[in-house]
DNA sequence: CAACATCATGAACCATGACTCACTTTGATG
DNA sequence: CATCAAAGTGAGTCATGGTTCATGATGTTG
């Protein structure tokens, strides 16, 4: 069947534009931004942005699962460094830190996600992915006795979702600090 | 000086009623109720409503006003206990508890703080009230060496900032346990 | 390169929600 | 209880921002 003519190209590269500046404007502005705001940013006429998002929600969702791909590969990367010989623990802890220093940079992004109901466990691939590959890393650092035994990949979301937004990189480090206790078996 | 005649009987009652009001729709629908909802709610019209708060903004800096007045007696009672000889750490576990439990209710609020510029250190009255108590309960339970030396006011800031809200009971304790180690000195 | 479907444009539309105001009601005061 | 300032009312105004659509431009195919 698949009558479905390819996209043209003038239109994936105003799709990629798009999400660009959607990113960037949420990033900054919050998810308050108008589609205005965006479109312009863009270099796009709201129409256009309407095409391709047929509304805001839509817009917030796709900028939302391309963060989630990024939170993945990162896990996974973290993954192939401990199977490669990095300690688990450090890779649990760099991981983390790297969420949610990328948390507070796209604050908007966390918010935006509250919003819509992405709250509760996707089956996204990309979220499965991310789930997966935190889930052997964890076990590694048990393994290896650095990190607590009954801390869970559920645990970890909890953590992500209530880093903190839109602070310094010195009240993000301070919050690391408070919060690896939990996680790690060193006082 | 003073010809500011006393307020009216039911200009009174009334102020009572949308502070009460808008403290509930809030906490339900979130900062976003619109002012008509509160006013119903309240059972006022919405020019009333305006009588008493100019602005929208107004009417929050009151409900959050409000808050900030419980947290700081639910401080000085926890400080009151462990002076009469209850454990410190007991007392700052289960003043985080209670702020945990009453953000994750009146999640809105913490939002509503957020969306205003009451992040900051205030220097309203019932901030100090707060951060004097919270400062004297750390300190008697790093005495008595159940709280971590270093830990401060601002971290307790921090966390409750932080803390996860709209969320399960269940989820709001198993955030306390990832927490806590990071305060105490026990494993 | 003709012909057509896809895509882009942006002014206009419309729903929402904060806020105003001309008018009525009511509590206090002598 | 007469008087009046304070308080209450709620339909209407206005700004904002998401969404549509008639029209024009452009990439693609035979």
């Amino acid at each position: 069947m698949s009558l479905d003519r390819p996209m043209r190209a003038d239109a994936v590269r105003n799709r990629r534009k798009i999400l660009d500046a959607a990113q960037a404007q949420i990033s900054e502005h919050g998810p308050d931004v108008g589609m205005d705001e965006i479109a312009k940013a863009a270099g796009v006429a709201v129409g256009t942005l309407y095409r391709h998002f047929p509304t805001k929600t839509d817009l917030l969702a796709a900028v939302i699962a391309a963060y989630v791909v990024r939170v993945a590969d990162d896990a996974e990367a973290s993954l192939a460094r401990a199977h490669d010989g990095a300690a688990a623990v450090d890779e649990v802890v760099g991981f983390l830190d790297r969420v949610v220093e990328s948390a507070a940079h796209t604050h908007a992004v966390k918010a935006a996600a509250r919003g819509l109901g992405v709250g509760g466990h996707g089956d996204q691939p990309d979220e499965i992915r991310a789930g997966a590959a935190l889930a052997e890393l964890l076990a590694l650092g048990q393994q290896a006795g650095d990190i607590r035994p009954d801390v869970t990949v559920d645990d970890f979301y909890l953590l992500m979702a209530t880093a903190p937004t839109d602070l310094s990189a010195e009240v993000r480090r301070r919050w690391l600090t408070l919060v690896l206790p939990g996680i790690t078996t060193q006082r």
